[in-house]
DNA sequence: AATGCGGGGAA
DNA sequence: TTCCCAGCATT
């Protein structure tokens, strides 16, 4: 077994990507801004489905003063359907603060990127190397899946001792003449050669070199505990509609899709409720209510999310007169059009019970 | 140090 | 099904 000296490692990794980088939008660029923007959408998001939404977004918000005077609910919108929403708010919110704090410029710097609220050491590294060259190593999950494999680094990635040891190397590694395409290399090698099932070891250019391949624990590297099983929660959610407005209100406690709007919910816990269970939800929320009919509820949806499962059902209920001010005030729902709602950010689970129901 | 936060693609 | 993806903020 040969182990690559630094300068090897990164010689042959240059090498690699001078042949087999992908075109992206985001290497043609030295804007901080669209540089910042593609790598806070690919944190732990694929460039594949990534991509798409970035191309929307720079076209939107073609600056961070665009971004900046932007509604909210319009930039959440926008990012609809990629998840991990707390990363278009925080993005939203440092374009405020860039804007009106900083004229504009952004931090030059590792340290001084690492201060913004949604920027931390991957992307602080990633900005400062791509746009101002700044010699600091990226660490993401290919930069911690090839290392792990080539230098038989075997501490967990899950901790923080094992985090800090894989920046140590890394930054041992990075030559000073190219860190910016040093950096994009071992991500693009981790992306498309390196890769977390059936790597392609048998034409990669480092198998000599790599401490996993020549001790057969290709399959075993990066180490990782493995993450514990997930909450399951039932969500009843009882659609109010009145003369083709629709209630709905925005999610702002500290839960899952925060910014994002649905429909009222029945206090969680059960697994199924019956059909007096609402009309006595019903009077309590107003007993003067009146409407015309509970639809049954709908199929039963079921969302994963990456700590927790969902199992939803919607309940229509046509109201026979519009919800009372008080009753607004207290559950946070207001009415809405089709077009308008259309309009308002939604979880994938609001957004495809709208489109089963004919939206 | 541990936990919460989405959604989709690949095997 | 299970794993993982150009991670970060909060506690």
């Amino acid at each position: 077994m040969v182990l690559s000296t630094p300068v090897q490692f990164a010689a042959t990794l240059l090498n690699w990507y001078y042949r087999h980088q992908r075109s992206l939008p985001w290497r043609e660029t030295k804007d901080p801004y669209a540089i910042w923007l593609s790598e806070v959408i690919l944190q732990q998001t694929r460039v594949k489905q990534g991509l798409p939404y970035y191309l929307d977004f720079i076209s939107a918000y073609p600056t961070v003063q665009d971004l900046a005077a932007a509604p909210s609910d319009e930039v959440l919108r926008h990012w609809q359907g990629l998840g991990y929403y707390s990363r278009a708010r925080n993005m939203h919110q440092t374009a405020i603060y860039i804007t009106k704090e900083c004229n504009g410029i952004f931090p030059t710097t590792y340290n001084g990127l690492l201060q913004l609220k949604g920027i931390g050491p991957y992307t602080a590294a990633a900005i400062a190397s791509f746009a101002f060259k700044e010699k600091v190593a990226v660490v993401d999950g290919n930069v911690f899946r090839v290392l792990a494999r080539v230098f038989g680094l075997a501490e967990n990635i899950a901790s923080l001792a094992g985090k800090k040891a894989f920046q140590i190397l890394a930054d041992s590694l990075i030559p000073v003449d190219h860190p910016d395409t040093f950096n994009q290399a071992i991500m693009e090698f981790g992306a498309i050669q390196c890769t977390p099932f059936m790597p392609d070891c048998l034409f990669c250019p480092l198998q000599h070199a790599c401490y996993a391949f020549q001790h057969g624990l290709v399959e075993a590297l990066p180490h990782k505990v493995k993450n514990k099983v997930s909450r399951l929660r039932y969500f009843h959610y009882l659609v109010f509609r009145h003369q083709q407005m629709y209630y709905l209100k925005k999610r702002t406690q500290n839960d899952i899709w925060q910014g994002l709007y649905d429909f009222y919910l029945l206090p969680e816990g059960e697994v199924s409720v019956s059909r007096e269970t609402i009309q006595q939800e019903l009077a309590n929320l107003d007993p003067s209510i009146t409407y015309e009919f509970i639809m049954e509820p709908t199929k039963t949806y079921k969302r994963t999310l990456s700590h927790q499962k969902i199992v939803a059902k919607f309940y229509l209920i046509e109201l026979n007169f519009r919800l009372k001010e008080e009753n607004l005030q207290a559950t946070g729902l207001a009415a809405y059009s089709r077009e308008e709602i259309e309009q308002l950010p939604k979880a994938v689970l609001i957004s495809q019970y709208l489109q089963d129901t004919g939206f």
